[in-house]
DNA sequence: GCAAGGTC
């Protein structure tokens, strides 16, 4: 009998090659050693499409070829002009170095196989490996039939499904790959030498890193990581403390006060709240007008995958994404935790929790909980989220750590210990029962204005009783990763009256606080910097390697002098795109329509080449604006780096400059020469937050001091034929919405003037800048992530300017009224601190 | 000496 024909099987990574192997051999796979020590190769016999053969099995690690410039001169940095990197520069794929010996790996077992079965990931990066591997493959063995096995997770039935089902690998999604990787190479190759030389040969003094190098990078996903930071600084440069005022009321039963918050919230209008805090107190009686209760949930964190892990951990123990992950690998290699690069946040059907949890009961802190999990009949399969990468599990404990073991942990990292511990402690937390409470409240009502006060009694821990301070019964467990306060209200009955103990206070709204790297994730996660491999990569090479960010306070982050500078000079120079998030996301929307093939990838290369050759010579041209910013900044003499005399620059320059896509649709002229500018002033408007429009008046001239953002509560604008008669302008007609216009402006729902020169406006919009400064928050790292939306400046929508800064954030009546920030951000709906009533979990 | 993506 011949022997059987062999089939080369080829997986992204060697964790997919030994588990597929393992499911289909029935555990009976032999395994040798490859050409590189992680790459190893399984054999095992199999039928495929009804032809018996072996089975070889083996992997790459990710990429096998990279992006690189075709021409010596052109890898060199002196020999070149950066512009030339853009377009003339011809690239070609490679395998490099490094990969070498993997590809050599892929070769040598494909000159024995007639077809190549490519077992990639199922993404748009995976389908580009598939035709790196094919193409290593086919140097080797020409003729060799190419087949694309998709699976969706590593179990038999998965496997089965993917051999009973091959595909032909898809070109364009792996097309979509090489625009974005040509782009990235071009892009960053072509900015960093430019701006590198520039400084350098400007003499400006640049930081050193540990090479003796100063690269002053330039990344499309760097820059936008590092222009969040910078924006968050310039709010909270821009922050103008408002004054508001609230009434407090309170009243003690039963020897406990009880605080009633005011529905009102507060007020930015002194005469009003001082008018009605009068009023209540005259009247001094409050009268229970409801009383109410109802069972509340708390429910435990889904299982564990990396961007979670970063998140939870940064929260608590102050150490960087980036480390954990260094933390969580070294845990990883020693056998402690699962493999910790993965979305995924749901357990396979078949997960053996018996075994995990069994062997994890002798821990001496975290036993006694185990024990009520599987003696105690507190388990609960975890339900887990929506997430699955197809290729690993959620990050759980895989060994129970002994106490010697615990000391060589710490000698090598002494958070290493507690990254375990966390991972044990959030596993435990997944499988058990949520928190259950009884929440109450009382409702008065004092003068015709409700208050309400609110009480939580908790009546089962559950997972609390591990993922927080521990029971009450002890053991104390350290740190808290969560917590549900008690507060009980004394009896109070629908009807029945007493006197209120009512004062008026008067606060003042704070800046927000510098960005946390959770928030910073978290704006890279909704705008889509980065990936979730990559993103604490960013991170770190914004605050640690390039040197434009740095760690300051309690883990916050704010921009370097060289990192301010750099992103105020490119904004100067009218690319302000090159550091907004749009840019990215421009690129990421093309590369998707390229992998759907509803663009031509040599047309979506072409187009975005192109811009990126307008803005080099934007930048070219205006070298002495980023020389000269960097260099002030560097020296301390720039009046923004104190914040005097400097606003942040909105992207102004684009707004007339690049024609209606830079800022959304033109409305019209509504003045033909500005003062300021004598430029023609234009109008026009962006899709704003839930379906309403932003407008902005704005000038030929990049930021001309003389553009107005039209106040939020605009909901149309009309430009009318007639002059204004006093100045050069044309009146306009407004839609006002009535709900939010400021308490004194409600008869301007319609209104036509001159925005330029009229009174009223001129008091309308200082009215609606002060409605629109937001107050200070009382703990930014526990709050949701506010949705992206308009602000001051009139960047509106998604994908904009909305990125989250916090100074002239637009904020919706029901947010205002629960009284966010200062003493008080409790949530209108539930009550609960720390979220918005519009992310009420409850 | 440059990017971002994959993974070890």
């Amino acid at each position: 009998m011949p022997p059987n024909a062999r089939v080369l099987n080829v997986a992204e990574k060697p964790s997919v090659a030994k588990e597929i192997s393992r499911v289909l051999s029935n555990g009976t796979a032999r395994v040798r050693e490859g050409a590189t020590a992680w790459n190893k190769v399984w054999e095992f016999e199999h039928v495929v499409r009804g032809r018996p053969v072996t089975m070889v099995f083996t992997s790459v690690t990710g990429h096998l070829s990279n992006f690189e410039f075709a021409e010596e001169r052109h890898r060199r940095w002196a020999s070149v002009d950066p512009r030339e990197l853009l377009v003339d520069a011809r690239v070609v794929k490679r395998v490099p170095e490094d990969k070498r010996k993997t590809a050599e790996n892929v070769k040598r077992e494909a000159r024995g196989c007639d077809t190549v079965i490519l077992w990639l990931d199922c993404d748009r990066e995976g389908e580009n490996i598939a035709f790196e591997v094919l193409e290593a493959c086919r140097q080797a063995k020409p003729g060799i039939t190419a087949l694309r096995a998709r699976f969706s997770a590593l179990g038999r039935g998965d496997a089965d499904r993917a051999l009973a089902n091959l595909v032909q690998p898809n070109e364009y999604e792996a097309k979509a790959v090489d625009m974005r990787m040509e782009l990235d190479l071009r892009l960053g190759a072509a900015f960093t030498r430019f701006n590198t030389l520039a400084l350098q040969r400007a003499g400006v003094g640049l930081p050193v890193d540990d090479k003796g190098k100063s690269i002053v990078s330039y990344g499309p996903c760097q820059f936008p990581t590092l222009g969040f930071i910078v924006q968050r600084k310039w709010d909270i440069d821009a922050h103008v403390s408002e004054d508001f005022w609230s009434i407090k009321c309170s009243h003690a039963r039963e020897g406990t006060n009880t605080k009633f918050e005011w529905s009102r919230g507060r007020l930015f209008d002194r005469g009003f709240a001082s008018a009605l805090h009068n009023m209540c107190a005259r009247a001094n009686v409050a009268t229970v007008i409801d009383v109410d209760g109802q069972e509340s949930r708390r429910w435990p964190p889904h299982p564990l995958n990396t961007i979670e892990m970063q998140k939870r951990l940064n929260r608590t123990l102050r150490i960087s994404p980036e480390q954990i992950m260094k933390i969580a690998e070294d845990l990883y290699n020693d056998g402690f935790i699962s493999y910790p690069r993965t979305e995924t946040d749901k357990f396979p059907a078949d997960f053996n929790y018996d075994g995990t949890l069994r062997d994890l009961h002798p821990h001496p802190q975290f036993g006694f909980y185990v024990d009520q999990l599987i003696n105690g009949g507190r388990f609960r399969q975890p339900p887990g989220g929506g997430k699955d990468d197809k290729a690993h599990p959620p990050i759980y404990p895989t060994k129970l750590a002994s106490e010697a073991q615990y000391q060589q942990m710490r000698a090598k990292n002494q958070h290493a210990p507690k990254v375990y511990e966390f991972v044990v402690r959030h596993f435990l937390a997944t499988c058990s029962h949520p928190a259950i409470a009884m929440k109450t409240h009382v409702d008065i009502v004092v003068a015709g204005e409700t208050f309400r006060a609110t009480g939580v009694m908790i009546r089962e821990r559950n997972y609390l009783d591990i993922y927080g301070p521990g029971p009450p019964e002890g053991p104390r467990l350290a740190p808290a990763y969560d917590n549900w306060g008690n507060s009980t209200l004394p009896l109070y009955t629908p009807g029945e009256q007493f006197v209120p103990a009512l004062s008026l206070h008067e606060g003042q709204t704070r800046p927000p606080d510098y960005l946390s790297e959770v928030d910073l994730l978290s704006l890279m996660e909704s705008h889509m910097i980065g990936t979730d491999a990559t993103q604490a990569q960013h991170i770190e090479k914004v605050v640690g390697e390039r040197g434009y960010a740095r760690k300051v306070g309690d883990n916050r982050l704010t921009p370097t002098q060289l990192g301010e500078a750099l992103v105020l000079a490119y904004d100067r120079m009218g690319v302000a795109d090159m550091w907004l998030p749009t840019k990215r996301a421009k690129m990421e929307a093309d590369v998707d329509a390229v992998a759907k093939n509803r663009l031509d990838p040599n047309a979506g290369l072409r187009a975005h080449l192109q811009a990126m050759l307008d803005a080099y010579d934007r930048v070219a041209a205006d070298g002495l604006t980023l020389t000269t910013t960097v260099g002030a900044f560097m020296n301390g003499q720039d009046n923004a780096a104190n914040g005097v005399g400097h606003r942040p620059m909105p992207p102004g320059n684009d707004i007339n400059g690049n024609g209606a896509d830079a800022f959304g649709d033109l409305i019209g002229v509504i003045r033909d020469t500005c003062p300021s500018c004598q430029g023609e002033s234009t109008l026009r408007s962006a899709p704003g937050v839930r379906n309403s429009k932003s407008f902005i008046a704005s000038c030929a001239v990049p930021h001309c001091m003389s553009r107005i953002a039209m106040p939020s509560c605009t909901r149309d604008i009309k430009i009318e034929q007639e002059g204004c008669g006093r100045c050069q302008g044309r009146l306009l007609t407004f839609k006002f919405s009535t709900l939010y216009l400021p308490v004194g402006y409600q008869h301007m729902q319609r209104w036509s003037g001159c925005i330029f020169c009229d009174a009223e406006f001129q008091n309308l919009l200082r009215a609606c800048q002060a409605e629109d400064h937001p107050p200070a928050r009382e703990s930014p790292a526990r709050r949701p992530n506010p949705p992206p939306v308009a602000d001051g400046y009139g960047r509106g929508g998604r994908g904009r300017g909305g990125r989250g800064g916090a100074a002239g954030r637009r904020r919706s009546r029901a947010e205002r009224d629960e009284g966010v920030g200062g003493q008080q951000g409790n949530c209108f709906k539930c009550g609960e601190a720390g979220h918005w009533s519009m992310n009420c979990p409850n």
